[in-house]
DNA sequence: AGGGAAGTGTTATAACATAACGTTTTATTA
DNA sequence: TAATAAAACGTTATGTTATAACACTTCCCT
């Protein structure tokens, strides 16, 4: 893996046709849609877009809901922390964000039981706020 | 919705049978696995199986675990709070905590941004202290 | 130029989940 | 206790999400 630099010049092809698609999307976006809308653009078979998000996640680009089975854009490359995802269950807009007390929270958790993390997932469902409001 | 007595007295065949089959297992378990271990019971179609996890969940004696797709006995029923879920990754274990600090870390972030939240999901990958320790 | 690593394409299949419909059981209350 | 509403159940079919296996290509480094 090199620096952030190279790593983004290095993008390939479906990498870039993947991330644009990411970049049109309001919401969270899920592998077949993906390939729905890159059918155009030569990808064939599922494979070709499971295998770039996981490509893309490694870079941390990327970031998967588990509780959606869908992908998202990084909201900014260079956190460290954990993120915290908002799924508005109304309108679907995700909101990613940071926490230092809460990740630092969750770190004290894993430690008390010896438990060693590795990845952690927190993501809320709820309502967002201007659909709260409305 | 009875109470917890009720509740519990109330339980139906196929979900004393989710039930055994889920305090059997050390880990999580699949619903195709649950299926194929009640067929000998008289279960035949995955519906069975989802309707009735779906009917456990309810009753909160039941989780699932989002980047699993993997349901676990709830270790109490009693909790109100935000469960923390730690999945070994070598020995498949999960251990279920519960943390104050972090629930209202998690509440005051949401209500920072004016999110009203419904469930909350968190899970972490890692590995426990007995397979870090062996 | 040679060799290894990463990326690609394709077919087939596995794993996970729900729709739609009708029947049966249970609980409620008139 | 008969009528009826609500919950649970069973079954078939289908939809959705994800990976296995294999061969080929491109890129990069020495």
């Amino acid at each position: 893996m090199k620096n952030k630099l190279t790593k983004k010049q290095a993008l390939t092809k479906n990498q870039l046709l993947v991330l644009k698609a990411l970049r049109k999307a309001k919401q969270p976006v899920g592998a077949y849609e993906l390939l729905d809308q890159l059918r155009e653009h030569g990808l064939k078979a599922p494979l070709q877009i499971y295998r770039t998000l996981d490509q893309l996640i490694e870079l941390k680009i990327v970031h998967r809901l588990e509780s959606l089975n869908a992908w998202t854009l990084c909201c900014d490359a260079e956190h460290d922390s954990t993120p915290v995802f908002a799924i508005c269950n109304d309108c679907g807009s995700v909101n990613e964000f940071f926490d230092e007390n809460l990740t630092s929270n969750l770190a004290k958790i894993s430690k008390k039981s010896g438990f060693v993390a590795d990845r952690s997932i927190i993501e809320i469902h709820g309502r967002c706020d201007q659909c709260e409001a409305s």
